[in-house]
RNA sequence: GUGAUUGUAGUUCAGUUGGUUAGAAUGCCUGAUUGUGGUUCAGGAGGUCGCGGGUUCGAGUCCCGUCUUUCACCCCA
């Protein structure tokens, strides 16, 4: 039997330094939010079942992590629990067996809050959210079971101005972290629905989007076979040819789309509302430099119905997206509120700490730990020693003693491996004359200097 | 859920058609240097070869199961 204990598929630990560096992230993201008037929300990462099935598509409850329930060996729920054991090993949920789960994303749980609370919500409500949800899948690359989301959500009005807040948003966050090479792609759900009804394939909505999603990935020929094997007519690929010729700028593809959708009315405001959005966006101040329309991009989550979101880096192998959302007319209708639309957005933290480790984008200062280490020469000397550490972290400096009077090699290759930039170095010479020794373990050299002489250079030096 | 793939020292990896006591690099500890790290040199510790079963005189090596790793599909952050 072995004794070493191993991690649940899919999860990780965070040592000190990834937690630095994530931490740097996800603070990035947090001022961003609290800049555009976002307030946090946090909610348990237990939600009954019932709240979160059905929300995802079927391959979405597939996903959710159960919880079994406690107390199934009282005897008296015996055949209560045996019954809803045969249930769900035919695939059924029941609430005798499981009656919660893990969340499977923000946006659900932020839909349950804001009907349970629309009394006391002030519309339009702007929340962000940042914690970590659960999905049973198979982890692979940028794939994980527990990760986190960083989520900004506004509901209780149709504004487009949300959408271009979004899009300033994501080139803020993403500006900051240093990420210069990566893609906003945008989309409208009504630009997808015209598209059905331009090409008379209507009631096979889900098998074209599914289908022309894939088109930056496989290329054209494998998407026209795999519409052909979902029994699209030729007449409708035909028609639909010009959607994967699609090139130039924004404006000019936003052009071609409206063309191509003009005899559907929803496609017609679909492509009016991006158009709309990118101007609001321009007058916030963005470039657009990022921003490109996608014809082909559908995004899985059902309750999408307007503009959607996609953001992806380039220049690196993290080829999965980065960032995600989009518009939903009624997402809070399945838990009887309607007519509450809603426009959020996802920052995937953990593809995105993946992103920078393979750029190598993390600054030196995000990973910023102790500034100063002072050497423990003596238990002797320590009552002398002690209150200068306490007197240098008055001063706001990071500083710490090594605990042990160990050999000075020791505490000096301390000091290396935790990469602190100074030692302090006061012995019976120093304690006698006054003057502390500084060392600067980059440049390896070393000064008699005074303690308010010390503070000085230390504070200069953050 | 489907199809592959991986597992040997703290870490990264060698290990031949099955054959004595399973190796290297790096990291770790000690010393050269009893008040000075990152370089160098010398020495040392560290392994139930993922786990369970099977074949065999003999298994790290072959077979079965299981867990784990990584990847593709599905889907997705």
């Amino acid at each position: 039997m072995s004794n070493k204990p191993t991690l649940p598929k899919g999860t990780r630990d965070f040592g000190p330094q990834q937690m630095a560096q994530r931490t740097y992230i996800l603070d990035t993201i947090r001022t961003v939010f609290q800049k555009f008037g976002f307030q946090p929300l946090e909610t348990p990462s237990l939600e009954n079942l019932s709240v979160l099935t059905g929300k995802y598509g079927d391959e979405g409850d597939q996903l959710l992590f159960k919880i079994l329930n406690n107390g199934l060996d009282d005897p008296k729920n015996r055949d209560k629990a045996e019954q809803a054991f045969a249930n769900v090993v035919q695939g059924k949920n029941d609430s005798n067996l499981t009656e919660r789960a893990l969340r499977y994303d923000l946006t659900v749980p932020f839909a349950r809050y804001v009907v349970m609370n629309q009394h006391e919500i002030t519309f339009p409500f702007k929340r962000y959210q940042i914690q970590p949800v659960w999905r049973a899948d198979r982890p692979q690359k940028g794939r994980y079971r527990e990760f986190y989301q960083c989520d900004a959500d506004v509901v209780g009005t149709d504004s487009l101005l949300c959408e271009a807040e979004i899009i300033r948003m994501l080139e803020e966050a993403f500006g900051q972290l240093g990420i210069e090479k990566y893609t906003i792609n945008l989309n409208h759900r009504q630009i997808l629905n015209g598209l059905v009804e331009a090409i008379g394939a209507q009631g096979q909505e889900s098998d074209l989007l599914v289908a022309i999603d894939k088109l930056d990935k496989i290329g054209k020929d494998k998407v026209i076979a795999e519409l052909q094997e979902r029994g699209f007519s030729d007449e409708a690929i035909q028609k639909l040819s010009p959607v994967f010729d699609l090139q130039g700028s924004t404006q000019e593809m936003l052009d071609t789309a409206e063309r191509i959708v003009s005899s559907s009315e929803v496609g017609q405001q679909g492509v009016n509302e991006l158009k709309v959005i990118l101007k609001m966006a321009q007058s916030m101040g963005s470039s657009l430099d990022h921003v490109r329309f996608d014809l082909t991009l559908a995004r899985g989550l059902s309750y999408y119905t307007g503009t959607i979101f996609e953001v992806k880096a380039q220049d690196t192998a993290i080829t999965s997206s980065i960032s995600g959302g989009g518009r939903y007319d009624n997402l809070t209708g399945v838990f009887g509120l309607p007519g509450v639309s809603g426009v959020g957005i996802s920052f995937g933290v953990d593809r995105i700490y993946d992103v920078m480790e393979d750029l190598n984008l993390f600054p030196e200062e995000s990973t910023a730990g102790t500034q100063v280490l002072l050497i423990n020469f003596d238990k002797e000397l320590q009552p002398q020693v002690i209150p200068v550490l306490a007197q240098l972290r008055s001063k706001g400096i990071r500083a710490e003693m090594y605990p042990d009077a160990v050999k000075l090699k020791k505490q000096f290759s301390y000091a290396d491996k935790k990469n602190i930039p100074y030692a302090l170095v006061i012995g019976t010479n120093e304690l006698e004359s006054g003057q502390y020794s500084l060392k600067n373990l980059k440049s390896g050299e070393q000064q008699s200097l005074s303690l308010e002489a010390i503070i000085e250079r230390l504070l200069a030096d953050r």
